[in-house]
Formats: structure tokens, sequence, C-alpha cells
DNA sequence: ACGGAATAGTTAAGCGCTTTCCTATTATTT
DNA sequence: AAATAATAGGAAAGCGCTTAACTATTCCGT
């Protein structure tokens, strides 16, 4: 049906050894053969098979990736920068999105039964300890987490340095003279949580100000969970002058509810977010915000793990990209004196 | 290296064949067998290889799916709407993003060149009579496209009813009372900007109003180019109660522009969207606009595609999903009176 | 009890490449 | 001019599956 390189071998009148070599560019291929195997190719369209190929080498040129979905813009941010990395060094990604942690295992097993020749990782489930991946790691199988993780020789990982981001943010805030900060924090056993909470607590130590577990409310990304958080921490009471939420679409939701409640932002009360999408300058007020590089980090994290997957003896490295605090007009400082000061 | 079907074989005292006939769930094979082939597979952890497979049938279960970009919500959804479905029926789906007319090719070579049984085109450049496409559908390959396309017998397609949704929203502003409706329109080669703008003069036509090209402002898609049309459309001194913009983003950067120019959204001008994307409920105000099924034109895309792989005669269809309007707060009756009115 | 179906399992030929040996030719050195 | 090295090209063995063709066994109905 299609052609293959015994047609072009025929029709160069060569063998497919010098085929293959020609288009490999292995040396030792006289110019005049080249030509005419070139000839052949142009004039039957001749394309090899990558599949032929990935099986008499054993390698895809494939990279599995797996991320919890594909419509959040910071996933396909990466995502979008791991393929264009690929595809420069000649591989592709195969994509798949596991929301849920039971799914992750299907999915994986799916990928490795493509033979992907690593694994890229932007799943909150999974990480260097899980059960799913330690033996693959072990096995020889090249994995890059694109997540904060312990930094382990055994392991790659890109990500954002978290809790720097996280300590920018809140600085920001008290250097603006609020003492009061709550939060809106994504799922409690994500490493993005956990680390950007820890910035959070390391800015109020500094400043000598008791972290407050009241003033922590827990959403899970969506800008609904940022609407409902706000009105919680207002039912709930809390005194509050500043906010801290963990992405920008839990932002827009927090600004949403603070409005209904009769608050200004940044009047009443500021209001920084983290990932700078980019509508976050259009929301109303421009969002303060620390951007992240997601597209270099997916590109990073393609071209550690190809170069890992070339030289599996090298030592694993990781990096830690920082995020910047983009100040627009969702804060200012604070306007009635927070009840924690009297 | 890794566990073959030789090893299952050997481990279950049987051929190759039997395994491979277990495995495939192909009749004629008796349940002591299968269970001894079973577990030697469980014993050994084998995993068949799908890049064997696939040279040894011919079929790669692969589905390739080109689209501008990844981070776009509207081709996000879709693509992961197409992922759904396609996993559901046993199939992967290779991705890949060319935004420019020019990176077209070489991706769509490469994914050819990758086996793919069929391809998912979301991307504009690209149509049923593009130099790139013909040939390939004439050799067999089955290709849907998601996005408005002329219905023809040879190609499947899978789009919203873009000028119905044109249409729709239109007709709502008109009802509201406004007869200067300006709009901000997508490329200009663009099927969906031009479906969207044929709905929008039906109405104005259907309502006696004759179209206005000034009040035709063209973007790209980003809230930069919304805002800027708004500006442009000011700047040129046109006159309009109300604003169709041809998708949320671009709704949003008007907004932001027109409230830069005192106007208030709804007091002074309306503005409805297009897509519903997430955020578009917590814009402020919350915008009224067009929601399409997006993840069910990926599933719905997929799932032609591969019927149509699985039954190559099959008479191709096309399917065209109804957008729906969704009212919110970003519409009002005009409050002062057009200069079209006198 | 016998012939033909139905059932169970095997053999072996690919699928389209890459790559390791080999052999043959030409260039270089002494 | 002979020995050696460098360069060119080919033969053939896989890579790990599937599947057509074939053989062997069991089960019927008559």
């Amino acid at each position: 049906m299609s052609v293959t390189i015994y047609d072009v071998a025929e029709r160069a009148g060569v063998s497919t050894a010098t085929v293959s070599k020609t288009l490999s560019n292995t040396p030792y291929v006289s110019e005049k053969t080249r030509r005419k195997v070139l000839q052949a190719v142009a004039e039957l369209g001749y394309r090899p098979s990558a599949v032929a190929r990935s099986m008499a080498q054993g390698r895809t040129h494939t990279l599995g990736c797996i991320a919890p979905n594909l419509t959040d813009y910071t996933f396909a941010s990466m995502i979008e920068g791991a393929h264009a990395e690929a595809r420069r060094r000649n591989y592709f990604v195969l994509t798949g999105s596991a929301e849920e942690a039971a799914d992750v295992k299907p999915l994986l097993e799916e990928m490795l039964a493509r033979q992907v020749d690593g694994l890229l990782v932007i799943n909150p489930h999974v990480d260097a300890r899980s059960e799913f991946v330690r033996p693959l790691v072990e096995q020889g199988l090249k994995v890059v987490f694109l997540s904060p993780s312990r930094r382990t020789s055994s392991v790659l990982s890109v990500s954002c340095d978290n809790t720097t981001g996280g300590y920018q943010a809140t600085r920001y805030l008290l250097g603006l003279g609020h003492h009061r900060i709550a939060t809106i924090v994504g799922p409690g056993n994500e490493a993005w949580t956990l680390e950007r909470l820890a910035g959070y607590r390391k800015a109020l130590l500094q400043q000598g100000i008791a972290f407050d577990p009241d003033l922590v409310s827990r959403g899970d990304w969506t800008p609904e969970s940022g609407y409902r958080c706000v009105h919680e921490l207002l039912d709930g009471g809390r005194d509050f002058t500043a906010l801290f939420a963990q992405n920008d679409k839990m932002a827009l939701g927090a600004i949403r509810a603070l409005r209904e409640r009769g608050l200004d932002v940044p009047g009443d009360v500021s209001v920084v977010g983290f990932d700078d999408i980019p509508l976050a300058r259009y929301f109303d007020p421009p969002l303060t915000t620390l951007h992240q590089p997601l597209q270099s980090f997916g590109e990073h994290a393609a071209r550690l793990l190809i170069r890992a997957i070339g030289e599996p003896d090298r030592a694993q490295e990781s990096l830690s990209l920082a995020a910047e605090l983009v100040i627009r007009e969702s804060c200012a400082p604070p306007s009635r004196p927070s009840l924690s000061r009297r």
C-alpha cells in the first residue's frame, strides 16, 4: 500500500541498508549514491515509518506526559512548552489526562505499553515516591516531574520556586501595611499548595506575625471555590484587609464574593493571585499576581528528559525557576485599622 | 530487557499465537489454556508492546490532532474531549500545535510518519480543500474537521452552528432595543469569524437594519485585540450602544477599554461574547455569551473518526451542535437614543 | 462406528525498518 | 609494489507482535 524502504532501494538500485544509512546521515555513503537515494525518495514520496523505526531501534522518540487535565491554563502552557521543545529535538509528546488519582495507573500503563522513552509528570497525585513510579524509575525509565518536589538525585524535576513565590506575595502585602492577611489555598496534599503556604507563613513569621489557621481557607483552584472561600471567611467573622489566593482563578472568584459583600478591591481588601494567566491583566481591577514562566518549565522539562534518555548515566538535576511579582491594581495600603492592631 | 510474548508463551507452555489469541479474546481458546496464559502474564508482568502490535497490524490506534495552540481554552477543551472519547475506545491522541499556516505541513508530515490512523483538525489554516489534506483523504486517510465547513460527503466535520450563534447574539441585543450594534470579529479568513459575522448580518437584515462595515472591527481573538478594537471604534467616532465580540477574551478586553472611555457596561454599552469560558461568569459584569459544548465537539469528532476508520466505506456525516445563549449581566436596554434613530 | 463439524492449538511468514558483520574497492604509507 | 587503512556498499538477522494456513483433537448426528 504505502511506499517502503524496499521500493526506494530498488528504484535507486541499492540495498535497503544503504537507503537507511543515507537517511540517517551515517558516514561512508558516497555523494553519488546519496543523491540517487534522495532522488528515489523524492520521486516516490517515501516517508519512513516511525513505527518500524521504533520497532527496530527500541526507541519511540516519544515522551509521555500526564497532567490532571488539558484545559487548565497552567498545565496547558507547560504541555505546550514541552511539545515545542520536544519537536525541536525530534520527539513527540503523547499527552494524557488523569484528574483522579485512580485514573493515573491505567493511563501510565497505556503509555508504557506505547513504549514512551520518558515521562513528564505534571500530576499532583504522582511523585517520585509513588508506588507506580518508583519501580519504573528503578527499571531505568526516565521521569521528570513538573511540580515542586524534594530534590533527590534519582529524579529530575522542573518547577517554580513556589515557596519564594508565596513569600513574595505575602511580603508585598505586608510591605503595604497589611497585618491581617487571609489566604485561599489549593487542595491540601498538593505540593503547590504546601509550598505557597510555607512561603506565606515564612513572610508572616519574619514580620513577627503569628500564623492564624482561621485565615486559611481551602479551595480547589476553581473560581467557584475562591468565591465560596471568601463567603465562608466572612461568614465566619474573619477580619482581614488583604487576601492571597494561590491562583488567579480563585482570586477572581474571591473578588466577586468580596464585591457582593460590599467590599471594594483594593479599597477594603487587597488581593494578590498566582500564575499570571493572560486574562489577569484584564480583570477588574487588573490583578497583582506572581508570574510563572510556565512555557519554560515545559521546555526545560522536555530538554532535561531528552538529555537523560540520551545519557542515562548522567547525574539527574533539578531546576527551579523564579516566579516574579507583577504589580497591577488589586492592592493598596489598608484603609481601615485591622482588628489585630486594636 | 523487557518481557515479550515469547517469555509468556514459554512460561505458559503454549505458542505465541495462543498467547496473542488469548489476549485479543479470539474465540477457540479453552478456558484452561486461557487461565494458564493469563497467569503467566500476571506473573511476568507482561505488557504487550503497542509498537510491535502496530507494526504487525498496520494500525497504530492513534489519532493525530492538530490545533493552532494548546493553551486556548476552546481548543484545549475540544482536545480534552477527543482524548477522553479516544481512550474509551482504546485509542490515543497525538497532539501537535501549529500556529502559523507554514507550520502545518511539517507537523502533518510527522504525524503521518507516525502512522496515525486518522486526523482531527482544529486548525483554521487547514480545510478539506487544502493542498495538504486533499491528497491524503484521497489516499484513504480519515479526517474530521473541528470547525465549521461546508458539508461535503467526502469529509467529516463537527462544530457548532456558528451562524445561528452569531444570529442569536445579535437577535438578543436587537430584542433589547439596540440598533447600533458594533462587532469585534476574528481573523478574516477563519470560518468561525465568517459564520459568526454572517449570523450577525442576518439578524440585522431581518430587523431591516443596514449592515454598516464601519461597525465591524477586526481582532485576533486575544483580549488585547478586543481592547484595541474598542479604542479604534471610539476614536473613529463610531456610535454604538451594544457590542458583539466574537469570543469572550476579546469581550473582556473590550469591556476594559469601554470603562477607560468612561462607558459603563451594560449601562452605556451592552456586551455579548462567545464561547462561555469558565471565567466568563466571574467577569465584571458577568458576561452574557454563547455557550458551546466544546468538550462534546471533541468527543463526537473522535467517535466519528474512529467509526470512519473502522468502516471506511460508510458515508461521511457532519454534525452541527447548537450554541446556547447564556444570559448574565453584561446587557441591558439602551439608555441613550442612538444616533441612527436621530 | 464413521464422516464431517466444531474446537483447540501450532507453525511460520510477515510488518518496515536498523544494524552488525562482511566483502570489495580505493587511497595511503613504507 | 606490497601491506595497511580508509571508504563504500550489501546480506541478513532481528525488533515483538498478528494472522493465515494447517494439523490435531473432540463432539455430533445418523
